[in-house]
DNA sequence: GCATGGAGTTATAACTTCTAACGAACGCAC
DNA sequence: GTGCGTTCGTTAGAAGTTATAACTCCATGC
């Protein structure tokens, strides 16, 4: 749709192709999680023998890798579509949950149970400290600063003096902590709500989480 | 130990060897996660054929919820034990961040990654119940109240109306949403540690979480 | 028109979980 | 002490899985 005018047939085929792959994969994923993926009951959904696949992806590993990379990559563009249309941290808060919402065995692709030996490559790094970035943008106190209040000086001024991985972004240490913050807590109300963990339980996850958003921006 | 003197030979015999079984499960769970536990593996391990297992669990699905059961447990008892020797909130938080370094996959199997269909049976959301339980008297105020501020007056008001997690435990609305910021709070912190997604950020975790843990009683 | 390369096939190896059928050993009752 | 029955562990095998190798076949590019 944008460049390639220069793709051949060939090619056009092939990634069409792959992506149908990943669209099977996908829906296995949400339908059992990422270990009951089969590559095998795929080629048979698309109506092709098993070791067809292999000319698309190496392996089981390079598959799931892909898909990794395609769901931080689809959180990144979501999050920063919605920095550039102006939402703030709360907003931002919004936008994640629904993302999340959406699909909760993607979110949990990123954010999820780490398998061990598992490193991810580093062009998916360099999209975590993309959405780290917008973050940072997103962070940054709007009104004059107030005193940074007693409760949070201490870890304001360990961050300040430890921000190598806010790169060479300006954000003040109030901005490091609320995007911490947003990262940790929104992580912790929304991995468990998609998780299964509240059901029962009575109350309103959204209540929780509207909660913790109002503390973002304290 | 404690009771069973009426234990005959061979069942001492099955519970001993179900021990080793799940002991060397662990093992394997602590190198390569859930989805890499294979019981053919902790068969040659043993030194015996991969079906000799199947006398001792029905099935793959079987050992790993019985993992999860004594996870639980284990996770129930340290906290119960640290709160009977006087431990607040912040002293069952740090207890809590102890027991999940200790073996990060162990604290996963709890609160991890679902698998979509699995559902938990009855003995184990009753365990959970009975941690939640600790917590709630843990998060009783001590000094008298102070009127709720104003951010969190609302997420507390819905929680007094939506109480039915906390069975018919006396706890303060102040109490339950303490409880359930412990939770929710500590879990994105401690998973995120965990997973390793704070690796090369620069930042010392222990600030972050002794900062929650800091918040958790104000 | 034809050679090349990519796509998909089958066959096969090495795994996995799990069932079935068999033999042997163990422990309890007599 | 001597059976006898239960339980344990075995091998065999079915039905999966990932992944490789070898082969066919078709389309593309020259």
């Amino acid at each position: 749709m944008t460049a390639a005018a220069k793709e051949t047939p060939r090619e056009r085929y092939r990634a069409q192709l792959r992506a149908e792959i990943k669209e099977r994969a996908w829906e296995q994923i949400a339908a059992a999680g990422a270990p009951g993926l089969s590559l095998n009951a795929i080629a048979k959904q698309m109506g092709m023998s098993g070791p067809a696949l292999y000319r698309y992806f190496a392996n089981r590993d390079e598959l799931i890798t892909e898909l990794i990379r395609d769901a931080y990559r689809g959180l990144a563009d979501t999050i920063r579509t919605a920095a550039a249309s102006g939402a703030d941290l709360a907003g931002l808060g919004h936008t994640l949950r629904a993302w999340a919402l959406d699909d909760p065995q993607r979110y949990f692709l990123i954010y999820g149970t780490p398998v061990p030996g598992y490193h991810a490559p580093d062009d998916i790094t360099a999209i975590a400290s993309e959405i780290m970035h917008a973050l940072l943008d997103a962070a940054q106190p709007t009104a004059a600063s107030t005193p940074p209040a007693a409760e949070v000086a201490r870890l304001e001024s360990h961050l300040a003096e430890h921000r190598q991985w806010a790169g060479d972004h300006p954000a003040s240490p109030t901005a490091l902590r609320r995007a911490l913050h947003f990262w940790t807590r929104l992580h912790g109300a929304l991995s468990l709500e998609l998780a299964g963990h509240f059901t029962g339980m009575g109350f309103d996850p959204a209540e929780l989480y509207e909660n913790e958003l109002r503390h973002l921006t304290q």
